[in-house]
DNA sequence: CCTTTTCGAATCATATGACAATATCCGGAG
DNA sequence: CTCCGGATATTGTCATATGATTCGAAAAGG
């Protein structure tokens, strides 16, 4: 019996499991001990490995399911970016620098997609652009295409760096105009933009790629919450999406 | 009684106090309720009110210290580092593509840190790099002061946003190469760089400050890791805009 | 012999109670 | 008024019990 612990307990479990789920490479689906025989094995109550399994399971790291016990899992991103929203949130962001943040990791992406595309990334951005054609006039479809135009932009990168930190950075600037009626008002001209922008991408012409996308979000702000204090009156009631 | 409940109760609580904190915008020192107080108010067991309490602290949303209770705290910056660390490292990243995205971030760093800095910026870094400069022979103190110095170039663009996302990058670029010999070796060239960086800030100069900071990684890398060129290429293109 | 159904058992989810450890608070001594 | 020490409330951990859920095997039917 440890009665030299200065962690609790839960968390030194947890932490053990965390090293030997990554030492040996464990992958998704892997099945850790049961309850029981974790308790067995590192002589603790029910209760610890239950926290420890609590505390790994918000880390995104394992999964737990009635009767399967602990199941490894690809760490889900959609933590991280709860994580990034949170810290971000706290730390008193403003909206511009946001704003440039989001112009930064844009513009990069769109230089490096257009040096990696792949045919592949072109055929998915394409269809992209037709199904937002498609819901142009769709308020909630529309959107929901506009991410997911980002989001196929920064996987052409092939640089999962960019899949992390995109979606977070953007949801957290959507939610200061995500109700501004003029978004929809807009939609003629985001289309065309983003036509521009996979075009300079298939052309891979970075330099080009980037001008566009920075055209780009320099008009969505342009037109949209164009400084802090408006954003945020604009956007009193928020209403939130799961 | 709702049996519908398909997440399970302690993951409730957890999101229902998150929502509680972040909503009243409690502060960090703040204290909420006693675990019995919230098994009454809830109508749970303790052992929910536990799981949450280990899922909320695992967030870094709270610390729990006994005989204190739950505490709100300021988030800790370094679980997004881990989180965002465990992710890259699952996600196969490669080490080229990490010097990129270090590459960009720190371009635009050193370009905003170049309009933004105060006067206690640039005292700090100064003070910075006496002490690089100090402990110049000293392995370890020297790896720390390099740290340092580029996580206070973060702090001066006055963004959170780069404040919390270079360092994970940077300490998983300092996993690949923390054991070369070779870094003691370039400790002279590194100090000369960082005191370059460090006078195109003070100057105001912004595409100096890219400048200098882009050949300082780009020497790293060269004589570091098997330094690939692409990263420098991509990063030439990264430009500001105002 | 193969398929389907059903049922049992293993395992997780939650509840309850108890005890230990310890930080805080309050009252008394100086 | 300050300092010290014990009382006390609260968290940390353990043990046990019960309900719920799922997996798998046995049983039933074709």
């Amino acid at each position: 019996m440890a009665h030299l612990v200065r962690d609790r307990l839960p968390l030194v479990l947890a932490d053990a499991l965390q090293r030997s789920i990554l030492d040996k490479g464990m992958g998704s689906g892997d099945q850790l001990p049961t309850e029981a025989e974790l308790m067995a094995e590192y002589g603790v109550s029910r209760t610890v490995v239950r926290e420890a399994a609590a505390i790994l399971s918000a880390r995104g790291l394992v999964e737990v399911r009635p009767r399967r016990g602990m199941t490894v899992r690809e760490p889900d991103p959609a933590i991280l970016s709860e994580q990034l929203a949170v810290l971000l949130l706290s730390s008193h962001i403003e909206p511009g620098q946001l704003y440039e943040v989001r112009a930064i990791l844009e513009g990069a992406i769109a230089s490096i997609a257009a040096r990696e595309r792949t045919e592949e990334d072109l055929a998915e951005l394409d269809a992209c652009l037709a199904e937002e054609e498609a819901v142009r006039d769709d308020w909630d479809r529309a959107l929901a295409m506009d991410i997911r135009f980002h989001e196929l932009l920064a996987r052409s990168t092939h640089n999962p760096f960019f899949v992390l930190v995109t979606s977070p950075v953007s949801s957290l600037l959507r939610r200061l105009y995500v109700d501004q009626p003029k978004y929809l008002a807009l939609q003629d001209v985001i289309l065309d933009e983003h036509q521009a922008i996979v075009a300079a991408i298939r052309a891979m012409d970075s330099a080009e790629a980037t001008n566009a996308i920075l055209r780009h979000l320099g008009r969505v702000a342009q037109y949209i919450g164009q400084g802090e204090s408006k954003a945020r009156r604009a956007s009193g009631k928020v209403k939130q999406r799961s």
